[in-house]
DNA sequence: GATGAATGAGGGTTCATTCAT
DNA sequence: CATGAATGAACCCTCATTCAT
């Protein structure tokens, strides 16, 4: 009755739910998933933990959809932004722009993401999580050659990892940045895109 | 003889806790600190897990071993290199480049550094980490900073938040860096500092 | 309905609570607390040791919840005795009285408070013991030397230390009175006031 | 060399031995056997818990050693006490005035027989502290009815009953007495026994 | 005699999960 | 939808004890 088309995944929809998925997150991405328990999430929902399971099939499968809708907005957005179209180095900044923008309105997402990465992607149901991630540096990764085939990036670099470096620095930011400290993600990106296209040596 | 009362908090030296420490560096890096179990770390020992009681106090006690260690040794070698003198530009290329050779000998240490900071900073018995990442986070600031003064580095780039980016897609290289997979150490911080030095745009 | 909020100690009423208490007490009463595991008490309600944790939050809980109600009633019901009036010598007696009822009525309690008295008083989260305790000294103190005063009790005898071999002599009946062996409360309260009041002496 | 001629109970003699049997003494007296570790005992002997094995067989031995010459010493010494003959009044008080001697001299031993002695009883390798404590009831016991016979004692009183009331009352003194704080046994022992010749009530 | 490393059993406790109500 | 009781497995850790050195 309330399930969506999105294949296989159940995806049950409900204020509950979303508030669950949404306190979960925060406090996966504080404390990590494997010492966040399932009472910490229910007491925050102000309800028993063993009520949890009215909406989830798992714990596993909490960790599952937030990160599946996380990834599939983030992938889908991306898509988008090379799909506008314009030169290599206009998409870069956008996607860059993008993964800021990102870390401010889903810091908990992002958070999580970036935790608990290397030790999900090779468990079983988190298949999806290397999947888009080979999507999403296949999209930037293009972008970077693509800019030194044309002559706009130096091609003196390596570009995947250049990628890596970029990716790293520019995601890691969820890890210090606190809004309202002086800082946006538009002034973060700008001094990111700043560093990344001039480098750090005056001429 | 064998026995070190360096610092106060190790209290013995041996064959054995080397070996534990070790073992249990690596799989904490590889699974987390939480998803790591006491038995875990002793089976890969070849011991019961009580067993591990007569060299640490806890499991904690472990952590902490390693890390102290670890971040004592990474604090000890990053005040050398600023002591040994140089332009600042020179000092921070050699900072970067030790971060490199650090993430090369050992990554384990690393990667749990990087996977666990983010939690265990507010943990007591672990503000040593706080105290230490503050005090290199001095060493490498003052060094972007100076060499904005003298005016190697331009100076329209918020120091601070280019620390942050220059350390994050450093130390995050842990996480995919493999060794004998054409790169090393070497081309590794080659083709950061190229990039760092220089940016992505061609002139 | 079912719940009392009455002390702020014990959260919830319930059957099941009552049962492992008294359970618990019996077991501790027998074998003492240390030597009384968890596993032992669930195995007695029929549950696994872990399951104990849904109605107590530790194995401290469950003793502190069993010596406090116990002593909370004890308290109560010599402050009646008291409260009720009459001459010194009669309100020792009932006092007497009621101690050999209560070893009768809650034998496990009585023990498990003569067994583990001198070691739980200083332990932290045990402070009411020593409270009561020197409250009920108070009350049974009060009359002794009310009745020296008036002339009724020998004022040769120091009265803390007469109450002290009297409370001792009472209490310790728990060890090695046994219900339906020729002796009841009543007749060990009868042969404890003769000797007390009269003396071991002939004339 | 060493062994003494004691049947069946090794009993090596050594000042270490003693040391550690007086050190167990105090601990186990203190906490409650079952509280107290070998660990514990060791850590005060200034040796590694293991080492004790080379001096007791097991921890329970060490308790047994501590209880069989504690109740050795005192039963021999109530034989002697009622071999010197005299008045069943005069052996009684000197069987008291030994027990509050005793509990001067020994604390440690009276303070563990009278907590653990309960639990104790019915243990395997421990049938000597009830074969012990009965003769020396016995002992006690035949001053009191041989009082009552030859008229010294009150007759109206239960003999047995109240053997263990004034056994109780004398051996409980030890859960509070403190040498040095204006009662020593010997005046532990007259008040004792004011009360119990004349009773609390004046004539 | 003592050490230091280890054992093996068991300790109290936590946790994801289930299910009758 | 939620509760409350329970499960079963696992967790970190302790302890008495053993034994080669």
């Amino acid at each position: 009755m309330a399930t969506t088309k999105s294949g296989g995944r159940q995806e049950q929809s409900s204020e509950r739910r979303d508030q669950i998925i949404s306190i979960a997150a925060r406090l996966i991405a504080k404390r990590g998933y494997s010492a966040t328990t399932v009472r910490d999430i229910a007491d925050e929902a102000g309800i028993l933990s063993g009520s949890l399971y009215h909406h989830f099939s798992s714990k596993e499968a909490i960790l599952q959809e937030i990160l599946h809708s996380f990834m599939a907005g983030l992938l889908g957005r991306f898509e988008e932004i090379v799909a506008e179209g314009g030169s290599p180095r206009d998409i870069l900044d956008k996607l860059i722009a993008h993964a800021f923008a990102t870390i401010e309105s889903q810091p908990d997402a992002v958070g999580l993401y970036q935790n608990e990465l290397s030790f999900l992607a090779r468990q079983p149901g988190f298949e999806f999580l290397g999947e888009n991630s080979e999507r999403i540096e296949a999209l930037w990764l293009a972008q970077i050659t693509e800019g030194q085939k044309v002559g706009v990036f130096r091609d003196s670099i390596d570009a995947p990892i250049a990628y890596r470096f970029i990716r790293d620095a520019v995601w890691s930011t969820v890890a210090w940045y606190r809004p309202g400290r002086g800082h946006t993600a538009s002034t973060l990106t700008d001094n990111f895109l700043d560093l990344l296209h001039k480098g750090l040596l005056a001429d």
